[in-house]
DNA sequence: ACCGAACTACAACGAGCGTTGCACTTTTTA
DNA sequence: TAAAAAGTGCAACGCTCGTTGTAGTTCGGT
């Protein structure tokens, strides 16, 4: 021992090793399904374990704290992602430097929907988790509960707020002096509906009933905002 | 034994003892709390007969399909319970017979959101239920899922539909062909807009607040369904 | 090829759960 | 008041689960 061991260890604490990490997402990664399919109480370790092709013993290896480490982990890492899934979509939609003409409004708007919406198809197991958060508000700690919600449905609504601004800046829309109220009432009148009707998208609805819905949402809302 | 046997064998038969059936009504009351502060899999029977003031092998007696069965008759129970109070609601503010007039149009439709809101303050037991009814649908029967969301839901959404349809018959409303959509519309506006918020009336939110949200989006409702 | 780290299989533990049977007490009812 | 119905307390069963220790195995970096 001496200076070579002190470099060790200088240079083992600097570095995060991209290795244990890249494992540990996979971990959570197959957890999202399994906390999602069976919600946290029947969600055992074994099944954890298996859906990540890992032995029980590596699982409490890489989270020290047990299944409740691995659930915080997850709901943390999943929001993230999903979050910036959203934040991509709408930047492809609404490119806020070139606000599209008022002819093609609405049509936008329903592009915008329709790419809400998809999030629902494309991360089933992320929203299976949201449907147990919701329903475990008491039993989830506080502090996840937030860093969740203000990274997911709170960034969501930020960006879209901004968009709504973009929009009324242009003369586009009117929203009435509170462009986060517009970008509340836009999900609701599209995403919360659907989600509400297809039960979080368990129910199946046909794609023309969906459809139907997102225009006629997005119709609602444009003669609820559009500039007079 | 003889023909007096027969003769309670058929009074028995005939008559539902209204002692059991009430009985059973306040366990599942109580067994209501438990669940919806609980999830189906954390509620024990231990804790579903203690809050019942019961024991449980008198919970057994009264239910012999056990746990099962009795969150099944809990879910079908509080549902009719609340939708019936829902729908008191409604004609309470209401009244088919005699529509609004036009300047009060919005005034009524604000206090009809005001008093969907105000169920979430009412019935926090049975809403509570209902987050773990949508985070555990795969798990509930679907005969069950199926009753509830007739006898819930789905009823207040006719109801809703008809009153609609009712006020675009008098000149109010422009429904735009679909008075169901602009009942949904409004529940969307209104009272799914703060569960989502106020994460099913669990997260506090300020009354001031909430007024705010109400009245923005029947005023949004408004301006998207006022008749031309 | 080697060394250390990561991983696995296996067994065990303590606790909690749903459910049932049994003997006993209370309440309702005729 | 006496029979019958309803309720109680207790013990027990079998099962699942979270978690940990240990000894042996695989694997990545040098």
């Amino acid at each position: 021992m001496g200076s070579g061991n002190e470099a060790w260890l200088e240079q083992a604490r600097r570095e995060v090793p991209p290795r244990k990490l890249a494992k540990q997402m996979a971990i959570a990664s197959a957890a999202c399904g399994v906390f999602g399919r069976e919600g946290y109480a029947r969600a055992s370790v074994d099944t954890l374990a298996a859906e990540a092709g890992i032995s029980t013993r590596t699982l409490y290896n890489h989270f020290p704290g047990g299944k409740a480490e691995l659930f915080r982990t997850v709901v943390s890492w999943t929001s993230g992602e999903v979050a910036q899934a959203q934040l991509a979509r709408m930047a492809a939609v609404l490119d806020p430097e070139r606000p599209p003409r008022a002819e093609d409004l609405e049509r936008e708007l329903v592009a915008l929907a329709r790419a809400f919406v998809g999030l629902l198809a494309d991360y089933p197991n992320h929203f299976a988790l949201v449907r147990h958060i919701h329903a475990e508000v008491d039993h989830v700690p506080a502090e996840v509960l937030a860093a969740w919600r203000d990274a997911g449905p709170g960034a969501a609504g930020r960006a879209l707020a901004d968009a709504m601004a973009s929009l009324a800046a242009a003369g586009l829309l009117d929203v009435h002096g509170d462009p986060a109220l517009a970008a509340q009432h836009f999900l609701a009148l599209t995403s919360h509906l659907i989600v509400q009707l297809s039960s979080y998208g368990v129910l199946p609805l046909a794609p023309a009933e969906a459809d139907r819905l997102i225009t006629g949402g997005v119709a609602a809302f444009v003669r609820a905002y559009r500039a007079a």
